[in-house]
DNA sequence: GTTTTATATATAAATAATTATATATATAAA
DNA sequence: TTTATATATATAATTATTTATATATAAAAC
């Protein structure tokens, strides 16, 4: 799948491995990720398969740029893959409620300190959404006008992780109340 | 990761690879699932680092069974991992999301089908959270009554599970009215 | 002044996970 | 009576992903 990323990210304009991993990490990040080097032996697949084309780009002082751009192919690819209709839940994995599930016969503080941890964490994020993630759309729509449909579904996606956040946080407190209570 | 749900089931009973398969899916399967293929070779891979022993157990008119029994060793490496805590947020990966947030330039009825698909799919499975799943954990208390802990923790896991499709559907109705609204 | 962070690309090795098969039998449903 | 489902184990091949490492420079922070 990640190679419809990189097409996605592409198809708005071109960029070294590099420069996705960067955008990715501030855009999708929440919702889909990848390290550095699955991404740049993802463009070098890619290339062999001719859904993107790459040059290199003398820097002053610094090693080349080797900068990506879709081909037509890549951009059929890519809106096919767009129009495939998603037809199964996604397989999430959860290492906290892995733990959880199994932490019947730990001590009662235990299975708290794991919980409060947890809850900071998320608590974080949900700061983090509220901040520094909003901005970033306003700015290319305000350069980028043409954008602007896509930047209500890029808000969209940013809507999901700050639902996401509030509902954990909310299950967590419920839980925090129920192993107080219980254990 | 997997290496620590098997010991994890192990640890309430001995069991062959066919039946954890079973019961994962039944239990963590909507935060931690495996296909069969890798549940067996990590069972070998488990036994072969003396975290778990099996033996064969002969069946009239079935091929034999391979039960497996968790370790001393095993144990001590569940307990360990358990009370490691989670210090990171899980990494998910949305596909829907993913076709969702570069799919601007796609026309309004691509993107509403698409949606209302996952929609369906989203309240099936709530649907399934409030029926099916309620009840094996009713059954094993009433037999077993010293996994009340256990089972305390394991309605907290499924009650995730119904939070998290409870905010999955209503984002996708407001995301379903923005979509009409605005494309 | 030294360390950290940022810019930049890339490969090797290892681990994790999926898909596809193969084999064999019994029972229940169409 | 044929088909589908459930019981049971296992391997091969492939794909996906992570971790670790190497190289090189500049700017900013400490």
């Amino acid at each position: 799948m990640l190679k419809y990323a990189l097409l996605g990210f592409l198809k708005y304009e071109s960029k070294t491995g590099y420069e996705i991993k960067q955008t990715m990490d501030q855009s999708t990040g929440h919702f889909w990720h990848a390290k550095q080097s699955q991404i740049y032996t993802t463009l070098k697949k890619l290339e062999y398969d001719g859904l993107v084309i790459s040059h290199p780009e003398p820097q002053d002082r610094r090693p080349d740029r080797r900068v990506y751009t879709i081909t037509d192919s890549g951009g059929r690819a890519l809106k096919d893959w767009l129009l495939q209709p998603v037809t199964k839940l996604d397989t999430t994995k959860q290492l906290l409620l892995l733990k959880l599930f199994f932490s019947g016969k730990l001590e009662k503080e235990d299975i708290l300190t794991q919980l409060r941890l947890i809850h900071n964490l998320h608590e974080q994020q949900a700061k983090l959404y509220k901040t520094s993630t909003l901005d970033f759309i306003g700015e290319i729509t305000a350069l980028q006008p043409e954008l602007k449909q896509d930047a209500h579904l890029w808000n969209a996606a940013l809507r999901f992780g700050v639902l996401y956040e509030q509902m954990y946080v909310s299950w967590l407190d419920e839980t925090i109340a129920m192993v107080d209570a219980k254990f």
